[in-house]
RNA sequence: CGGGGCGUGGCGCAGCCUGGUAGCGCGCCUGUUUUGGGUACAGGAGGUCGUGGGUUCGAGUCCCGCCGCCCCGACCA
């Protein structure tokens, strides 16, 4: 993308009704702009680390078995009514009705909806387990949005539901996408905390809430530290094999979390001073196994081995993709600007005429805009230094790649990270060979 | 939902108390200048003052209603 073509509306003042960093940065760097109380519009570069983001997700829910699909975001109220959430819900849930008076809803998630999808089609045991999910935009009406994206009434989600035979498949299923989940977050450069959870309006028994640290967190949070070093997608744990999926559910476990709520300070203290981590956490994902709660409520039976039907056992598992931006530019940041990781940045590296016009610059310039293609943004703009380097910074690209007349005469660019800020005199083919080998 | 605040050019704000020809900074456009961390000068464009009603000779300013947005708290992916 060239910058003087692009819709890249940065902003030089703080708006003032942005009160977070991400929230701020992300009006500043001209990701997102509200169109109304907690809802967004998202911008082109927005958009770009949204479908990044989407897409780390999407493998790592496909690597763990889950399918894509994609359900509407408008609802018949119908369903609701089976589960018996349609009054339940409150005044959260926008209630729309339709030409025909029939009363509709904007999805605030989709149990009722996926349940009756596989009650039409489920019929027997072998067509089990199952794992389902899409992304889609879902609304919640907020009393109080704040926090820019981060609370957004209008979000998109990725939720998925399982469906087995029995407890013990539904348990297997709900540990898979534990793992699924801890290797999601930390190939987004975040390290994601599970703890246990009140299960809520959704229900169930046994529910993990993924939570990162940030100042403007909504909970106190506490954990042992030695979880953070765990690396989970170089750890050989298998999804095909139980026994490996009971071993890293045991690890996981094994180290103590908790959220305010549950925190217990007789294990707290057994846990060494060193290791104790605590601050403000905000929630990014969050798993639920709820047994048959919806398949009985829905009356949803397949037929089993013993040719006798039953009520299939159920979990649902979400991560916040919308509110995600948000976080990640919550846990780097800095005054300068947004800090992106390299796997979700939406463009991998800027290239900064410093001199638009000089023949070598432009030339130089060219050259390495056309090497790296749609995953630079080339600032071509007829503007000073001073603003490239500030809007560089502020949007936040991995590396920028800085051509000035006197390097570029002696053939030479400056490579410049974002993250430590360090900064190397090198040819334009070693600053391409450098960018490539972090993305 | 309880409490507080704000709607004036794209952004940030002043003007309102005490009614009388709508202003400042930034941004934007043109020209000159500058050229490695938001340059300087000159000229220019851009506003139904959120909205409806009322008071008044006259309303951005006073009164009433409505709408929108933000902040604190309780609640929430």
């Amino acid at each position: 993308m060239r910058l003087s073509r692009g819709f890249i509306p940065t902003i030089k003042e703080t708006p003032s009704e942005a009160q977070i960093a991400s929230h701020r940065l992300m009006l500043r760097a001209g990701l997102v702009r509200q169109t109304s109380a907690g809802i967004y519009a998202w911008l082109p570069t927005g958009l770009r680390v949204l479908r990044r983001i989407e897409q780390i997700v999407r493998e790592e829910q496909d690597a763990a078995g889950a399918q894509e699909l994609l359900m509407p975001t408008i609802q018949s109220a119908e369903l609701w009514r089976e589960s018996g959430r349609y009054d339940d819900y409150g005044a959260e849930m926008l209630r729309i009705v339709d030409r025909h008076s029939r009363d509709m809803l904007y999805g605030p998630t989709n149990e009722e909806m996926i349940t009756d999808l596989v009650r039409q089609s489920v019929k027997s045991y072998r067509d089990m387990p199952l794992n389902l999910y899409h992304i889609q935009w879902k609304f919640r009406d907020e009393v109080r949005p704040r926090f820019g994206v981060m609370r957004g009434r209008e979000f998109l989600m990725k939720d998925g539901y399982s469906f087995d035979t029995d407890r013990e498949g539904a348990v297997l299923a709900y540990r898979k996408m534990m793992l699924a989940y801890m290797r999601t977050f930390q190939r987004m450069g975040l390290k994601a905390i599970p703890m246990v959870a009140d299960t809520g309006p959704i229900g169930g028994d046994l529910s993990h809430e993924f939570i990162i640290l940030a100042p403007t967190g909504e909970s106190q949070v506490f954990y042992d530290g030695d979880f953070e070093a765990i690396d989970w997608i170089g750890s050989t744990f298998d999804y095909a094999k139980t026994e490996d999926m009971e071993r890293f559910f045991q690890t996981m476990t094994s180290y103590y979390a908790a959220t305010d709520e549950k925190h217990d300070t007789a294990k707290w203290a057994e846990v060494p001073a060193v290791r104790r981590r605590e601050g403000r956490g905000i929630e990014v994902g969050h798993i639920f196994y709820f047994g048959t709660k919806y398949t009985k409520a829905m009356n949803v039976t397949v037929t089993g081995s013993d040719g006798k039907p039953f009520h299939p056992e159920m979990g649902s598992y979400g991560i916040g993709v919308s509110r995600l931006v948000g976080g990640i530019i919550e846990a780097s940041h800095d005054d300068a600007g947004i800090i992106w990781p390299d796997s979700i940045a939406p463009f991998a590296a800027a290239i900064l005429n410093l001199k638009k016009g000089d023949a070598t610059c432009d030339r130089v310039c060219e050259q390495l805009y056309a090497a790296l293609g749609a995953d630079a943004l080339y600032d071509d703009r007829d503007e000073r230094p001073g603003v490239k380097f500030n809007d560089a910074d502020l949007m936040g690209h991995p590396w920028q790649i800085i051509v000035g007349p006197r390097g570029a005469a002696a053939g030479k660019v400056e490579l410049k990270r974002r993250a430590g800020g360090e900064r190397s005199e090198v040819t334009p083919e070693e600053a391409l060979a450098r960018v490539r080998a972090t993305r």
